[in-house]
Order: C-alpha cells, then structure tokens, then sequence
DNA sequence: TGAATATATCTTGATGTCAAGATAAATGGA
DNA sequence: TCCATTTATCTTGACATCAAGATATATTCA
C-alpha cells in the first residue's frame, strides 16, 4: 500500500462513480519521473550542470563529429520551445561550454558547437549517468526490464498517435 | 524505431564503450510523463485550473468531508515545498476556490478548506478527468495494464527506499 | 524582380518551482 | 517559569519553462 495506492483507495470512498483503475499507473510514471529525476540531478550537480544544460550538451556530443548542430535541430531532440532553447544556449555560452556563431549558409540561423571544454565535460559527466542509471534500475530483472520497455514503448507509441491525429 | 531508440544508436555509435540498455526505458518514463502532463492539461485548461491547483484541490475533495486540511498535509500529499505551497495557495484563494483561516488549535497553522465554488469546479473536473485518463491507456488491454502496474510499483518501491537509505 | 509567405531565432511577460532564510507559535526540559 | 528547540508557514531571489509576438533572412511564384 503505497501513497498512490492510498489516493485511491480516497477517491473510491468519495467518488465510488467513478472507475480510478488508469490513475494507478498514470500516478506512478509521475512519482517514478520525479524520483528518476532526483537521482540524475546528483550526478549533474558534481559537474556544475543541470538537467537542461547536460540534455543539450548530450544532444551535441551523440551526434558525432564536428559536435554542432541548429538551435533548431536541438529543438527538436530535446523537445522544447524556441525560447527555453535560447535561454539555454545563453548559459552555456557563458560557460564556455558551446560556441554559437552564425550559419554561413543561411543568415536566419546559427551553429551551435561544443568547445574541447564543453566535449570533455559531457563525456566524463555521461559515463557516470550512465553507471547512476544502471543503479537506477538494479531492482528489476533483465526480463522485467525488457518487458516493461515492450509496454512503455507501446503506450508511447499511442500517445504519439493520438496527438499527431488530433491536429488534423 | 521512435525517437528513443534514436538516441541510443546515436550512443552506440559514439561511445560503444558504454552499455546503455537502462537508458531506453528511462527515456521513455519521461517522454510518456510529458505527453500525459499535456493531455492532463487540456482537461484543466477547460475548469481554468492548472495542474498545480487542480492537485490542490483533488486533495482536498478526495480527503472526504470537511474538506479541510493544514498546508502541511497538502504539502505531504502534493509532494512540494512549503514556498511552492503558498504560491499554490495565493492563487486559489484569489480565485475563490479555497479560504485560508487560521487554525484555533494551533496558531502557527492554518486551515485550508474549499468553497462551495471549489468543491463544485474540483467535482467536475475531475469526473472529466478520469474520463480523459481511460482514453489515454486505451491502447493497453487490462491484462498489459496489470502488468505494466506491477513493474513500475516494484520499481517505485526500490527507488524510494533507496532514497530513504540515503539519509540514514 | 518583388511581394507574399515561410523559416530561424530571439524577446517579453507570466507561471511555477525550489532552496534558504525569516517569523511566529508551541513544546520540552532545567 | 523561562530559555532552547522544534514546528508551521511565509518571504525572497534565482531559475526554467512556455506562449505569443518581434525581427531578420530565405524562398516561392506571379
């Protein structure tokens, strides 16, 4: 009986009406998600950066040399608007983490490039995510693992179409 | 091959050094978490509520008759800080929704109760709710669901007391 | 070629969140 | 009783995010 099970079992009291079966897992992706978060954030912390600064520099280091792309093409691999990505490149331009200079062959946009500074960061910062996420998941079995990769893919892949069909 | 998986050849390829296995279901956690935050939202957005004070107040309705908790279990339930709790608190007494006395057993504290008005939004909205929750896992059968509800509970509990090991 | 449209990015203003510290009241001994 | 500690809540300041709009450049096609 954890705290979801308890909100539950709240609701069937007050609301008997209503079927709360699909608030169950809904809730516990949430407090998984936060919790996850938390443990990644510790890793962060001991190389001075934070969930947005390591997603982005993560995006530049895993698409291979020459370690630059778009504003445009991080928007799209880290999913959020125009102005969060701009916010974040700001910082880690401060930082010296990323160069931003402008496209040479389109004037609207811009190449946003790790520095060795920022390459190094991210490669030694990822090894140990890497390692935390392993911990992360000790408690379930390689078969469990891969079974509720099956699911959560699926569902994912539902949730994508159910919004794509939406704007139609 | 969904964006997830993307991400992970683009690992293999630049650092085949590293086993990211966990990373793919991890990854997906978070993308499911804010494609049904977006969902959750278009339901909100109809009552004027955010997820922020539609958490508030369905703690309060499903706490059962009189409505009424401190800040301190709103803070319990909700699973934020005493500053992100005031602010909560400040809007939805603006709007009505709430009324914030002080508590005659304890003058440090304070009750927080609903409205009539409120208590009628928070009934609505979250019949509705539960509505829009079952379209979201309708691509899962009720067997997938059990079985999806199973590894994440078992995985929340590790990570929690993992956590809780922490500070001991 | 030029005007209309599309694209890439930045700016602005509002929200929501947290950590750390402030304030006030309650509680537990000496 | 009275001081030290604990508890409950609020305040402050810094970030991160989004939606909507601004700006500048590119593209399309009449």
């Amino acid at each position: 009986m954890d705290k979801v099970d308890r909100i539950l079992a709240q609701w069937r009291r007050e609301r008997p009406d209503l079927d709360v079966t699909q608030m169950g897992v809904i809730g516990r992706i949430g407090r998984l998600r936060s919790q996850l978060s938390a443990a990644h954030e510790r890793v962060f912390k001991k190389y001075d950066l934070s969930l947005a600064s390591f997603d982005v520099l993560a995006t530049l280091r895993r698409s291979g040399p020459p370690y630059a792309l778009s504003p445009s093409e991080l928007i799209d691999w880290t999913m959020v608007t125009s102005g969060t990505m701009t916010n974040r490149l700001d910082r880690l331009e401060k930082a010296g983490l990323i160069t931003r200079q402008r496209n040479p062959e389109d004037g609207r946009g811009f190449v946003i490039a790790l520095t060795d500074k920022g390459f190094e960061l991210i490669d030694a910062a990822v090894t140990e995510h890497v390692a935390n996420q392993h911990q992360m998941l000790e408690a379930l079995s390689a078969k469990e693992l891969e079974q509720l990769d099956g699911l959560l893919r699926k569902w994912l892949a539902a949730m994508n179409s159910a919004e794509n069909s939406e704007n139609s």
